[in-house]
DNA sequence: GTACCTACCTAACGTTTGTTAGGTTCGGGG
DNA sequence: CCCCGAACCTAACAAACGTTAGGTAGGTAC
């Protein structure tokens, strides 16, 4: 019930989701959806809250597999394969997240705002320790333009073509260090 | 009206914004509208056209401002801020389609969309122009990482910060053409 | 003065929404 | 066997939606 309401964000957003469908979806009638949550608020709450569970625990799952042993460009690289994951592989919660979360009303938002705050609390950890030549006052805007690059993503990404997860990763992450001319060393630091 | 239309698609998105609350926003009441266009969709398509006018004409007036004098690097820069300019400085119209646009249903979208191809070869010809050794498989990605950069701000630019949207057309600029290490070299290009 | 047009309003329509009250089914525990 | 709770259904509610028919005020043209 909870996937089928994600997928139905992802596709109309908060809105134009509605109780009737989410329930048409899984085989039951709108009003037993009562039974389960309080309201319409406080079962988008939960889809949202997952799709940011998600990608805490892929970073998370991350930094314990890699304790220091790898290069920088490989450990940023490995965090950014885990936050696509979030988005393509593990359900539709995080895309959920990513794509609807702003139609969604405000007293809802703020619900969420503080586990957004600790998600990207991590990223800014992580470039601190990857760039630390960075100017700290430019550090949050670094991690704005790499979110936007990841995030996008979702819009226009082919899950089935050539490039794969992996690849996707892999440009993104050196087009973020070096800029566009690395773009055409493919896979290079595979 | 149109102005009143385009603000409440960034706040609310498609579904949410009813024709009751932009008459009320104007001061008239919402079988009014009908005078004017003859649906909610009539309505909201000719926002989303505007939308893209607006980042069409700023780029073609970048494009007649500089004919080939300045250097490459600058002329990408100045249609970043072209860009930014449209999302920032002429009204609520290319936000609201930046925002909004996946919010809409299917119809109103396929209506929309060849004016968005359009924009985008532009902006693909021009990253051929400044890229030359670029892989030409890889231009459209290079395009979409500027995009989502680009675009994403709306989300979280303070327009009355210290930075302005020069310095932020400068700072997405060097970071896309040569990676986050050039972000502390502020306003290098200027 | 009459005719007409533009811009707006009023009042309602049918539909859909989130939500609720009360009832049904069914499996397991005492 | 009885009871209870979980899971679900039916049927309706008030509110809000896009939309429409018909009416009104004010200006312009002849």
């Amino acid at each position: 019930m909870l996937d089928a309401a994600a997928e139905r964000l992802v596709a109309q957003g908060y809105t134009a989701t509605t109780l009737r469908e989410i329930a048409a979806d899984i085989g039951i009638k709108a009003g037993s959806i009562y039974h389960h949550f309080e309201s319409k608020e406080d079962l988008l709450i939960e889809v949202f809250s997952r799709g940011i569970e998600v990608m805490v625990d892929a970073f998370g799952d991350v930094d314990t597999a890699m304790n220091g042993c790898d290069g920088e460009s490989d450990r940023l690289e490995a965090h950014v394969r885990a936050h696509l994951g979030a988005l393509f592989e593990h359900g539709s919660f995080t895309a959920a997240h990513v794509t609807a979360f702003f139609t969604a009303p405000e007293e809802l938002r703020s619900a969420i705002v503080p586990l957004r705050d600790d998600y990207e609390h991590r990223w800014n950890a992580l470039l601190a320790d990857v760039l630390p030549e960075l100017d700290s006052a430019r550090l949050p805007i670094a991690r704005l333009f790499l979110f936007g690059a990841m995030n996008t993503t979702i819009e226009w990404f082919d899950l089935s073509g050539d490039l794969g997860l992996d690849g996707l990763a892999n440009l993104i992450t050196v087009q973020f260090l070096e800029g566009v001319h690395a773009l055409n060393l493919q896979r290079s630091t595979r």
